[in-house]
DNA sequence: TTTGCTACTTTGTATTACATGGTACTGTTT
DNA sequence: AAACAGTACCATGTAATACAAAGTAGCAAA
């Protein structure tokens, strides 16, 4: 029962929603997205982001395209779908009743609101 | 790729969190914890809960004591521990942490504060 | 005694994030 | 040209968690 555990615990479910939000509004290729994810402070690495993306695309929420790149090999670039989007929608009401209703119960309604 | 199972990944890590608050506030025995949750719209069923209160007791996040019912089984009333309130302020601040890098890279980040 | 309710417990399963190691393409250095 | 370094993608195995499902046990009323 350590911290770090709990953490990334709490992350769980919801980097889905982040890389479809993410990629909504630009497409991206993997190392881009990790960057991202990074700069907000939200860990991740390759190992999880791979397998995600490919999830995400076998399941028609995202597609992507093959991009040469100047040194390096090509990159897949990502984008979202319809499907997607529709999707993402769902999330973001879900991210937000789950936000409101953790903070209901531990008290902390009114932050953020007052 | 259901929404009903994204729902519940992203519940995952944040049940401890929920549970230590609301121990934290008063006493209580696991379906007094299930029906507070549950109003609260976050779902839990026995099989999570009472592995979960036996794992925060195991670390000394939490402490019981078993008192009689006036019907039905005696009840394990549990509450937190000097242990388990340090670590309920180090989850909280984890908790606001990772809600304001989400809103952050969702794009929601004004949300709640206009 | 039997039935029903409450409360606690245990076992097995599905899902996920991550660590780790591996493949392949490009350009640079020797 | 050969070796190397860097970038990008991919595959496998592990740990942790939530949950379904089935089980145990106490108490009380019919």
């Amino acid at each position: 029962m350590n911290l770090e555990n709990t953490k990334a615990q709490m992350r769980k479910g919801i980097l889905e929603y982040c890389i479809l939000s993410v990629l909504s509004k630009n497409e991206a290729y993997a190392s881009e997205l990790i960057q991202k994810l990074t700069e907000a402070e939200l860990l991740v690495v390759e190992g999880t982001i791979y397998p995600l993306l490919t999830r995400l695309k076998n399941d028609g929420l995202l597609t992507y395209r093959w991009e040469e790149s100047t040194g390096g090999p090509p990159r897949k670039y990502y984008m979202v779908t319809t499907l997607g989007l529709n999707f993402l929608a769902e999330l973001k009401k879900t991210w937000a009743a789950m936000v409101a209703s953790v903070n209901r119960v531990t008290g902390s309604e009114g932050e953020g609101r007052r």
